[in-house]
DNA sequence: AGTTCTGCTGCAAACGTTTGCAGTGAGGAG
DNA sequence: CTCCTCACTGCAAACGTTTGCAGCAGAACT
């Protein structure tokens, strides 16, 4: 029913090569050959027929995007920069959810490399060796981890894991608390890295918790057990985590930031809106998207070019984090002690 | 490189219609070969390629799915919801951001138009008219808005926002405001024209102020107005706005809900965590999702099938309405009398 | 004048599938 | 034994493009 370059071509007498032609490579057409094609195209509604050109050329103009969960508001902006970013180029976006599952996830990029021209994968879950086995069927731009070898976007989030630390230690805290995030994630094990080396540095001591769902509901579920395990502050793998703990804590009867401060990574909108105001490490999400789709574009052809792309975050310092407590009144050192094996385990665990 | 029908059937000794069969009429080809062709097909790695057989059959096994604001916490349920039931049939999505805007509205309609079975419109800005237009290119599910003639899905927010103005009337606010949402919002309509009936019937005046950009800095910008209005109560076109003017009214020193109640709509996962936390009418948006991706599946061929779902909403009472004034010490009609001629300007507009 | 070049256009093969039709052989009915 | 049916499989056309090649006219050289 829909206008084929056929169409076009009976309706402005030429042949449909010329038609093609004039769409795709129109500096090889007459120019007033081209302005009678480019009219009955017009009045007929014609438009190419994007999978025939996909057959025949290979490239689909589409690119997936496939995100551990887009209710996590980390990533609508960057969704929403990437699609954008994409569209500028004439490109499609096609978004996948994975569920912040790893086997989810290699079904989506197997099912969507036929039909796209690369995948944008957004903190993946899956190992790195499946990335790179994947990454021989599509090309995959990988964003939130780094693996040598294929192009990378990630921001930099050991540095404000350090910068956040810092920010605790110099306000006197010397027992801080880690609310690990998910087990695949790289930014996890990322963070955990520096903050450790900061901690060190500051003469603090770091315990870890977990691994957690990133969400909400995985921030309030560590609560209770972050309060007794004596720690003063708290760096969260992710401010949607940060915000549950301390609805955990304060349905703990804790104060934040008068009994424990809590420090959050992403800054996303609702970091800003909440009470107290939170501190957090912020990530420039839409930049990465961006990023990530001029990777993809731009490595065009040549396949084996392998950007990294490492992008700077900033600490915001708002009202969750306050000054440590008084060394001389300072919490059990037996609570303290008891805690120690559940970081060990915990860090065992992953 | 990648292996086609071809190579499956040379490996397996059978012709490309055989292997095509096992595929997509399996009860035609006999179980043994069918395991064969299967086994060589596994091992081959073959995934067959969806563009040619969009060319063929015309079934792109893709939908469109296009938002105002992905950036919107209400949209990400939704689109998730939708993504899911989708691949559950072997479907992917594709998602596409307006920016609030009809025209890039328009263009993402015609864009998507070729390369999918058919477009989900959520809470288009478009008019009725165009949209009925292009319902002519593509099947079309509309979500958030009400066409005869065209399949869609509402949530019944009449209902919700009647509830809301129930319940503020019935606390004892006379002075009732409403902040309306973007220009082409058939939802906006919709909760107006149920507000201020509900308004009449529960003896209370009601305020519009608006059109407003949906968003919390849409809802911030209008705090001071609201203030100066003299309403005790407000209902908003949705959370994101209500929690931008409860933002707003405390950097204007109002307390709510104190001074003045506030009522949300959608109910966004930020409702519950935000202080005070967010009554409001709350819109099931996943199920939406996975109706209107319903619709444009069953439809399937006959095209003609206009189906409406109505979702029911459901008023959520937290902390931010409270008893309405002291009828005795109630604001200056002086200023009350100020506002008036705001809102029939701004009731004009639209 | 002959030759080459240039700018444009047509021809036809190809891309990887699906599908109506026809062909095959085996088994059952008469 | 013959004929019909049935279950399966092969054949080839089609879907709407792109693109290498060839053709053709006229312009610009020699």
């Amino acid at each position: 029913m829909p206008a084929t370059i056929r169409d076009v071509a009976r309706e402005s007498g030429v042949h449909i090569s010329t038609v093609s032609r004039t769409f795709s490579a129109p500096h090889l057409v007459n120019p007033d050959t081209r302005t009678r094609v480019l009219a009955c195209a017009e009045q007929l509604g014609y438009r190419p027929n994007r999978a025939a050109r996909a057959l025949i050329t290979g490239r689909t103009f589409n690119v997936g995007l496939i995100v551990a969960d887009i209710a996590n508001p980390f990533f609508p902006p960057l969704i929403k920069a990437a699609e954008s970013q994409a569209r500028q180029r004439d490109y499609h976006i096609f978004v996948a959810d994975s569920n912040e599952d790893a086997a989810v996830e290699e079904d989506l990029v197997r099912a969507l490399a036929k039909q796209v021209d690369g995948i944008l994968l957004c903190s993946p879950r899956m190992s790195n060796s499946l990335i790179e086995l994947l990454s021989r069927d599509v090309p995959l731009v990988v964003v939130n981890r780094q693996i040598t070898g294929l192009p990378t976007v990630v921001m930099d989030v050991a540095q404000g894991a350090g910068l956040a630390i810092d920010h605790l230690s110099g306000l006197g805290h010397r027992r801080i608390g880690l609310v690990a995030g998910p087990r695949g994630s790289w930014t996890s094990k990322e963070i955990r890295r520096s903050a450790a080396l900061a901690a060190r540095a500051g003469g603090a001591e770091l315990t870890v918790f977990g691994p957690n769902p990133p969400t909400e509901h995985g921030g309030a579920a560590v609560a209770e057990q972050v309060l007794r395990s004596g720690v003063s502050a708290v760096l969260a793998y992710n401010d949607l985590m940060a915000i549950g703990l301390i609805e955990g804590l304060h349905a703990q009867g804790a104060r934040v930031p008068a009994d424990i401060s809590v420090v959050g990574i992403d800054d996303i909108a609702l970091s800003r809106l909440i009470h107290p105001k939170l501190t957090t490490v912020a990530t420039p999400a839409a930049a990465a998207g961006r990023a990530a789709v001029d990777m993809l574009l731009a490595h065009g052809d040549d396949r084996r070019t392998t950007a990294h792309a490492s992008l700077q975050t900033e600490l915001v310092i708002r009202d969750s984090t306050g000054p440590g407590p008084d060394p001389h009144s300072h919490a059990d050192p037996g609570n303290a002690a008891a805690a120690a094996p559940e970081a060990v385990a915990s860090y065992a665990k992953e």
